[in-house]
RNA sequence: GCCUGAGUGGCGAAAUUGGUAGACGCACAGGACUUAAAAUCCUGGGAGGUUCACCCCUCGUGUCGGUUCAAGUCCGACCUUAGGCACCA
């Protein structure tokens, strides 16, 4: 035998210049299927075991599906935009597209190194001009309808990186890349006004198949509140402040009002509010915190009591006094609360350290240690007292509050505008252009793509500005509108941009008129099975489904979600059990796993190593148990002998091995997919000789999790290629064992075991049982109250 | 704080609708082959007890209860742990 490498590297020949993975767009006679996994970021540390892991699978579920008859689509590209390559290239002194080319280059070689079964010809990266074309295209389109919008928004700025960086990026305060600490600036940005697809984005769920933790992260995301907004009244001026509220049932509990630090209504009655220098030294003090600081949980609360006003409370009629907060955020709700101290934490403890009353309105609890959030018997509430059940009391307040025209129902999102601007070069660059006379221009469709200029210098700049701003060939254009001197837009696009739309393009990738044809993707329909990292489970996927969404409405896409099943794999641990990291020094490079123990070794242990869903430590023990397994498949054919057909003795066992199979398939349990064919691998390693077609159908079984050993295997034998061959069925009446082992419980435990005929009468079976030596030690002399007979599983006899 | 998973041998883990817990593999131990090693093959194994080999018994799937002829699986309470969200009103 050859040298594993070379014979992988063969069968990766022989399978890209033959084109066998190659999916056809419009093929009538086979039905498409669309298996997806997310396109990597080709960073320069190069492929991690986990993305084997995630690829094998998939790969293992294309290969199945091809067998099957299916027309299937399985593509893989690259996702090159964004901050980390921009770092890299910075850092090595390279031009980041030449750096994102490496990178390419790389990922691609380990790839083909793995034998994974993509169609090579609909590779693209979002960093092609042809592609990030559309991206722009379909950034014109959120602008002509509505949906892009400039605002000032105040971001987390790094000093140090010259960046608006995300609020994940800035997690703790301090910037995640350079460890600065992180300050707030106001920024003018391009905004998508995504929360106005909170509730269809919510909905849409409905129409897919997400794993149920993944819909669940959605709606966490989305984070949908149903309540009411009250109005209360300032005394002095008669202005309405509205609040939200989830529990307007403790309306009459309401002892003081917070507002948001950045709440209009402090401009508004500045005149009024005695103490607005106070007023506008925590209003600093709030700005000067970074987000982080300003959300952090438990620590001390903060405000300051406005002077000069009160308001009043609509149903009760009291006066109480308003502070500011920044426990309160302008962002959501109405940037302003009613307190209820006795209820909620919160109010709780900016109560106690403002010594503002409690009123107790629920009973249950004890105020004077803490916040009585629980259910319980109204008081001091009119004509709420004696309402047990919250939902009631809710509902009578509502009533109430409509009546009185006080208040109404309204329902809260925590989803909030996507911002869409980042201050950096490697981007697509958003191709707006502004002019004094004009304002804000979308350039013309057929300008596109507004393509990345060459420079030398792609560092960003201390302003803040892109790096871009600096090119003034490149900023400087005419208006689209009145041809006047303009200037360009010169942030780009964030790197969840390209990413949101690529599933699409597979479907169609080499189109140069549109993004991808209607026809195309109503051929292929959705995505039938994406799989990815739980890490973009939150955000990447709203961020797709939401851009799919708006396609949808304005026509251009076939359906509301393109997306059918979407599940998330585990990480793959170091053999420490920790997290894979350099620093930690257990990192386990896939190349020279490949190297040493070749990719179908590889491959099997990736997919034999546990739970999909859940995170598995690094084995390379186990490792060459799955490299054992693979030798010993190889030893087999030693064993083949001339008869033909299948071994009598083997007949149940392959059959059963079949539907095995497809049940682990359908289930994601790779795992046992894998060990059902260890066991018919042992079964046929147990005789002294199988038959051609045993051999055959293992390796065909096998070739999916191992293709490059079984198609070697199965050349030797004289067969076509694995990757033409159909996928075996199993035949029901084979798998029926007429003679089956079963156990005998005495009062529910096992006492003996007794082989049955299937056709055995439930008598027969009864009286089988009852002559076991054991089982006699354990009836005689005791009442037999019943027998329980469950056919083909057990038998229980129940004695006194 | 809220939400969601997950707790089964020394280890990774199996166990379709409740029906012989620990399949499959790793590591380990003993043996065979070999001058030797590697590779391979055979045997063993949850813990404890026992007439200590065959058999058999008791306990055993995070803890405590419950339902059932029968519970890893269903119900109730709790503990531990991982992840997600978070002054969201």
């Amino acid at each position: 035998m050859e040298k594993i490498n070379d014979i992988e590297k063969k069968w990766q020949d022989y399978w890209l210049n033959n084109k066998c993975f190659k999916a056809v767009t419009g093929e009538k006679d086979k039905e498409p299927y669309y298996i997806l996994v997310e396109f990597p970021y080709p960073s320069g540390a190069g492929l991690h075991v986990g993305h084997v892991r995630s690829y094998t699978a998939q790969d293992v579920l294309a290969r199945v599906k091809r067998m099957q008859g299916y027309n299937v689509l399985f593509p893989m590209g690259w996702d090159a935009f964004g901050a980390p390559a921009e770092q890299y290239a910075i850092k090595n002194h390279i031009h980041p597209k030449d750096a994102v080319k490496e990178n390419i280059k790389t990922f691609k070689g380990q790839m083909m190194s793995l034998g994974f079964s993509f169609d090579w010809d609909r590779e693209f990266s979002t960093t092609d001009p042809e592609y990030y074309k559309w991206t722009q295209w379909q950034f014109l389109q959120f602008y002509k309808h509505g949906m892009a919008y400039k605002d000032k928004k105040d971001v987390n700025w790094c000093p140090t990186c010259k960046s608006v960086l995300s609020n994940e990026d800035a997690a703790g305060g301090v910037c995640e890349r350079c460890g600065s600490k992180v300050v707030q600036k106001e920024k003018e940005q391009w905004m998508l006004r995504m929360s106005n697809y909170a509730e269809d984005l919510l909905k849409g769920l409905d129409d897919t198949n997400f794993a149920e933790r993944v819909k669940l992260g959605q709606i966490n995301w989305i984070g949908k509140s149903t309540g009411a907004e009250i109005d209360f009244t300032i005394e002095e001026t008669n202005d309405k402040l509205t609040v939200y509220t989830t529990r307007c049932d403790t309306l009459f509990g309401v002892t003081f009002m917070v507002v948001a630090p950045e709440h209009p209504i402090l401009e508004k009655l500045k005149d009024i509010i005695t103490n607005m220098g106070e007023v506008r030294k925590y209003q600093e003090y709030a700005k000067s915190k970074s987000a982080f600081e300003r959300v952090e949980v438990n620590k001390d609360k903060t405000g300051v009591k406005l002077e000069g006003i009160t308001v009043k409370n609509p149903v009760s009629g009291n006066t109480v006094d308003v502070f500011i907060s920044d426990y309160v955020m302008m962002g959501y709700g109405t940037g302003a609360i009613m307190a209820v101290p006795a209820h909620d934490q919160r109010d709780y403890d900016f109560a106690k350290k403002y010594n503002i009353p409690i009123i107790e309105v629920i009973e249950g609890g004890d105020i004077s240690k803490e916040a009585y959030t629980g259910d319980g018997k109204m008081i001091n509430s009119d004509f709420l007292n004696g309402y047990t059940n919250k939902k009631d009391s809710i509902n009578r307040m509502l009533e109430y509050l409509k009546e009185n025209n006080l208040g109404r129902e309204k329902t809260n999102y925590r989803l909030q505008d996507w911002i869409f601007s980042r201050q950096r070069f490697w981007g697509e660059p958003i191709p707006m252009i502004y002019c004094e006379k004009c304002g804000w221009q979308p350039m013309d469709e057929k300008d596109l793509p507004l393509l990345l200029p060459d420079v030398a210098e792609y560092e960003p700049t201390d302003t803040g500005e892109s790096p871009l701003a600096k090119i003034t060939d490149w900023v400087n254009t005419t208006c689209p509108c009145c041809g006047g001197p303009a200037k360009r837009e010169t942030d780009t696009m964030p790197n969840w941009a390209g990413s949101s739309w690529y599933f699409l393009r597979f479907m169609d990738s080499d189109n140069d008129k549109e993004f991808a044809s209607m026809d195309a993707m109503k051929y292929w329909q959705k995505v039938n099975w994406y799989n990815g990292g739980m890490e973009h489970t939150a955000r990447h996927l709203l961020y797709a489904r939401f851009w799919v969404q708006f396609l949808y409405n304005i026509g251009l896409v076939p359906s509301k979600e393109m997306i059918d099943v979407r599940v998330s794999h585990g990480m793959v641990l170091g053999p420490d059990n920790q997290k894979m990291s350099k620093s930690k020094g257990n990192v386990i490079n896939p190349d020279d796993i490949v190297k040493e123990y070749g990719a179908d070794t590889l491959r099997t242990y990736e997919m034999f190593m546990g739970d999909y869903t859940q995170d598995v430590p690094w084995s390379t023990d186990s490792l060459r148990g799955c490299k054992r397994f693979l030798d010993k498949v190889e030893r087999l054919k030693s064993k083949v002998n001339d008869k033909t057909g299948f071994t009598d003795s083997l007949i149940v066992l392959q059959n059963k091995t079949i539907k095995d199979l497809d049940s682990s398939l359908s289930r994601m349990s790779y795992n046992t997919y894998i060990s059902s064919l260890m066991i018919l691998t042992n079964a046929y390693d147990d005789l002294d000789s199988i038959t051609k077609e045993d051999y055959h159908l293992l390796l065909t079984l096998l070739n999916p999790v191992a293709p490059h050993i079984t198609e070697e295997l199965n050349e030797s034998l004289g067969y076509e290629p694995l990757c033409y061959e159909k996928w075996p069925t199993y035949d029901e009446s084979k798998l029926v064992e007429t003679e089956k082992e079963i156990a005998v419980q005495v009062n529910g435990k096992v006492r003996a075991t007794i082989t049955i005929n299937v056709n055995d009468s439930e008598e027969v079976v009864k009286e089988k049982a009852l002559e076991q030596e054991n089982v006699k030690r354990f009836t005689e002399g005791k009442e037999i109250v019943k027998i329980i007979v469950i056919k083909g599983k057990i038998v229980n006899i129940v004695v006194k």
